[in-house]
DNA sequence: TATCAAGTAAGAATTGTTCTCATCTGAATA
DNA sequence: TATTCAGATGAGAACAATTCTTACTTGATA
């Protein structure tokens, strides 16, 4: 997807939720539309920040929950100190290096589980999404 | 396992790593040799508390991390703001109440799963584990 | 262009975690 | 049993990520 239109549907969801579109604001989009990566606020706001010296780290926290709440995004909780955040909503999974902590996105061909019942205690519970996460070692680290 | 038998595999092992087994580690490895759960520092700090009021929090920070260097347990990021332990070596995964943040382990009798090589990165990339997380709504929250 | 709900900057507050350092102790050894 | 010292500890300071507070500003609508 290429930039432009990536903007358009963040501009488009963020009217359809009710998100005005200030200077802010756009300067996160302008951010997360050119990035496949997994930013960390800190990220976010000191990219932001070159065109925008006046922005507050606060307004990009409270940015990005609304864009979670408005399911423009997803978190991506990795175990580091910082959450990240994702923009890519197809379902996929995610490859994490454990050395230097490069995050890729995994897709699945075919995906099979069979929980055991005997050693799980699963019953009357509702299962909403899986995630796997492949942890090791990239081709740099390697 | 037993309790007693938790406890003894605890202090073998510390004793292997040359970990003294000082009052406030027993503290720590009775809690452990007792729980199934997955508990976060302050878990363990207010549980042994009771015991050992003396007990500082560093020291069960310190103390957390070390077991984990050697290998009596494992990290269990679950994006909370806390991390949690897991004293289940075994290979499991983990279902996630989303509502309460309760933890079950999963155990699975078949884990089959094909990448997507076309429109995932991971050319020479090393898979060292791999670990799924179910997420949704347990029986009580239901 | 007037209005006001929504958004903002700045910094204080909170929370989880790590560090520092003076002191203490478990356990190996004599 | 007494000695010794690497390893362990408590207390609080330091730190980093995040959230909250407050007074001020602004975009969108009428």
């Amino acid at each position: 997807m290429g930039k432009a239109k990536r903007l358009e549907m963040l501009m488009d969801k963020s009217r359809e939720k009710g998100l005005k579109l200030t200077p802010q604001r756009m300067a996160i989009f302008n951010i997360l539309a050119v990035t496949d990566q997994h930013l960390t606020v800190d990220d976010i706001y000191k990219k932001a920040s070159v065109d925008y010296p006046m922005l507050s780290p606060a307004t990009v926290y409270r940015n990005m929950e609304q864009m979670v709440d408005a399911g423009l995004l997803t978190h991506l909780d990795l175990g580091g100190p910082s959450m990240r955040y994702d923009t890519n909503l197809e379902e996929h999974h995610h490859f994490v290096c454990d050395k230097c902590g490069k995050v890729a996105d995994v897709y699945l061909k075919e995906f099979d589980y069979e929980v055991d019942p005997e050693k799980s205690s699963l019953d009357n519970v509702r299962v909403d999404s899986r995630r796997l996460y492949l942890h090791g070692v990239c081709k740099e680290c390697g």
